[in-house]
DNA sequence: GATGAAATAAATCCAGA
DNA sequence: TCTGGATTTATTTCATC
């Protein structure tokens, strides 16, 4: 199920992660490779599903979005899953994950205010079958990586 | 500092951030504007900072990055900000964020296997001045969305 | 697999509304 | 701020190595 990499498409692939606009001319030109073979290794990645795609980088804050918050939630098994779609559905939540420990899931959510967070932080406490929630605000985003580093 | 967005621009944004590759020409007849306007737009919001870049969205799990875990730290206060910088510069640590509660940060990491997981655990348990951490295991990926929903 | 040239399509620039 | 047309640049295809 793991696609091998070789050498020339972790190339590629670095400098789409830096900038997905970039010419296939120019990167043909930094790999001394002709554009044809960018062009067709590009889309064997995309063929392939390692290229799930091209997506524009919009920073949250710029556009108000400044609050952020972990949360990390008990529930009872037997509605579990259940719990799990309907937070799926919660656009202000961008993460969902089981997690090992204490705890059965932590989630990522994304706000423009305190009050969002609020209302939100209430929804998914109040929902049947959760048994108990932890919040862990955001005080600062040190480090927001969103590409791979396959160095 | 947040910018505003109109109409227009969220419509630019959302096709852009499910596919940056959409030609401007395309975007022009979906919005029934010139090919010129979505092209000054766009220029606009990467000027402004609201679009940080374009970005190839690599499937991590494809090219077998499928270990992540979670780990909150607690440290000295005095050498806190000293840890962070260290914590920065790996590679595996992808996003680091300053927390409300028990702990002071949370990182998320993410790895080819578990043994390089267990290396980098020991890597940041050891460092000077963290006096604990606590990890969760993903053990499942429910939703991870890198994109804003401004609907 | 990779290439180069030809055809198609897109991005960019600019003068004018 | 937007537009339409002209120019430049990029993508895609295909026959060939």
């Amino acid at each position: 199920m793991t696609y091998f990499l070789d050498d020339i498409d972790k190339k590629i692939l670095k400098i789409l992660q830096e900038d997905a606009r970039t010419p296939f001319s120019k990167i043909a030109k930094m790999l001394n490779l002709s554009e044809s073979t960018i062009h067709i290794r590009i889309k064997r990645l995309k063929e392939n599903g390692v290229i799930k795609g091209f997506y524009v980088d919009v920073d949250p804050e710029k556009i108000g979005y400044n609050v952020i918050a972990f949360v990390l939630i008990k529930a009872d098994p037997k509605k579990y899953e259940q719990i799990l779609k309907k937070i799926y559905e919660f656009k202000e939540v961008y993460e969902i994950f089981d997690v090992t420990g204490e705890y059965y899931a932590l989630l990522k959510v994304r706000v423009k205010s305190r009050e969002e967070l609020a209302t939100i932080l209430d929804k998914i406490g109040n929902m049947e079958g959760v048994t108990s929630t932890y919040t862990m605000f955001v005080l600062r985003t040190i480090k927001e990586m969103k590409t791979i580093d396959f160095s």
